[in-house]
DNA sequence: TACTGGTAGCTAGTAACACTAAGTAGTGAA
DNA sequence: TTCACTACTTAGTGTTACTAGCTACCAGTA
């Protein structure tokens, strides 16, 4: 991937994995094809399991195991209360940079 | 700074001054207070001048130092054509990802 | 004189995060 | 048995913004 890429990603994978779950419980497996096939081609599988840890950790996302068809069990994410407070929060922080940027863009002061 | 901020600005931050140089060279202490400015109110001085640096290492700018009325001597930085490539580079990242976010947003898978 | 405040730049150490590269396990088909 | 796909885990690395200091120059003021 691209370092830019890699370093624009860092706060923002976070929240678009966030967003990928509202209303929509997913597995780790199954997020990395999703974000694959969102454009996101070269996310690779280990960042996204290390992000699932670390919002589990936070307390962002309930978890539940569930077991698979086809391999090991799967461990299935969906976002709580606290999760949507902190999309919410994510989707604020994002629009004052977008506005930001697009004003730049445009050669605005 | 909030922390999602902090994150987010990680990638984002290089591009920013390197949008805020096109057609304006300036210097360290200037550049922290336009982005002040433009709302980036909590960026520490020292984040500014260690980005400066990097990008001087980068060769995305020529510096030149002048004289000033009132304290040290200032390092005046201006974009040059591998600082526009890189740039360009950055607005095309920043594309990529603005739409993936906005789709998201608007709850479009 | 001494002190303060604004201007201007620098640096060592830290935390957070995406990455690489490897591994373990389960299933089904060749 | 070997391969491919599914599914999750982990140790170590590089990059970046941060904190918290520091040096230095100048003007005004107590």
């Amino acid at each position: 991937m691209g370092k830019q890429m890699t370093e624009m990603l860092k706060g923002t994978l976070e929240g678009i994995v966030l967003a990928l779950l509202t209303g929509n419980p997913a597995y780790g497996y199954e997020i990395t094809t999703l974000l694959r096939g969102q454009g996101f081609t070269e996310i690779a599988e280990g960042t996204v399991y290390a992000l699932l840890v670390r919002i589990e950790q936070k307390g962002l996302v309930d978890v539940e195991k569930r077991p698979s068809e086809k391999g090991p069990p799967r461990k299935v994410y969906s976002l709580n209360e606290q999760g949507e407070t902190e999309l919410d929060e994510f989707w604020n922080t994002w629009s004052f940079l977008s506005e930001r940027l697009e004003q730049l863009r445009k050669g605005g002061k």
